[in-house]
DNA sequence: TTGTGTTTTACGACCTCC
DNA sequence: GGAGGTCGTAAAACACAA
């Protein structure tokens, strides 16, 4: 019996995309049974190593399918336009598509299954080069932002030093002066005593004079006696 | 031609859901 | 408990360099 069959008929939106691939090649003894009974279930061996294969190996189980074959090019098509589709099939669908295809019921399902998991392998490989771009970028974003911070540490430890000299320049200038006249000495040991500045060690803090109060009021008054 | 790596088909074991 | 899913893997089919 030729059990050919016109895909396009079955599947008529594809007619456009496949036209060239309408007749499906029929494999003897896969196909489920024509009457619309259930087929029965049953499990294939698998070869065992080292067996070579031989004609009893093609009339297996499953009216005659033991040896590995593949699908031709015209079926393997159809199931990735499926495929597009709807990533699962429904029992009876699957039936329905198997004798469309010429093929057993379990070779769909088998063949869905494979193609899932390909599809997730490829969709993890994707994820990961995704997460791999992100990451580089934020190392490279990371390394910026550290190169940035060294620049202005050592920029702040030059300020720091200059503040330093400036303000012992100043003491000694009060302190030649402060012999002269009595007044201005008062003015002096009026003078803030606890100017702090910040603690070389931790290079990416934050100065502590420039949280402090105390800053401020030093400042305040340092710039007075510049007036 | 042959050795070797990759892809495809098929299966068994196990898990989940109804 | 059965149907159908994933996961891991065996083995056939295929591609390709040497």
């Amino acid at each position: 019996m030729d059990q050919t069959v016109l895909i396009s008929q079955v599947y008529p939106y594809m007619a456009e995309t496949h036209s060239q691939c309408i007749i499906v090649n029929q494999i003897d003894g896969s196909s489920s049974p024509g009457d619309g009974s259930k087929p029965v279930k049953r499990r294939r061996k698998r070869r065992s190593k080292g067996s070579s294969a031989t004609n009893e190996d093609d009339v297996g189980a499953m009216g005659g399918m033991f040896r590995k074959r593949k699908l031709t090019d015209e079926q393997v098509i159809m199931l990735e336009y499926l495929f597009e589709n709807e990533h699962k099939l429904e029992s009876g669908r699957k039936e329905k598509i198997a004798g469309e295809l010429g093929l057993d019921p379990r070779q769909v399902a088998v063949w869905f299954q494979n193609r899932r998991a390909r599809w997730k392998n490829k969709k993890l490989e994707e994820e990961y080069a995704k997460l791999k771009s992100q990451h580089e970028s934020v190392i490279l974003g990371q390394c910026q932002l550290e190169s940035q911070v060294l620049k202005l540490t050592e920029q702040l430890t030059e300020a720091q030093n200059e503040i330093r000299k400036l303000s012992e320049r100043l003491v000694v200038q009060e302190t030649s002066t402060n012999s002269s006249t009595s007044s201005l000495s008062v003015e002096v040991n009026d003078a803030p005593t606890d100017f702090e500045f910040a603690p070389t060690d931790t290079s990416y803090d934050i100065p502590l004079y420039m949280l402090d109060n105390n800053y401020i009021q030093n400042m305040e008054y340092w710039n007075g006696l510049y007036v």
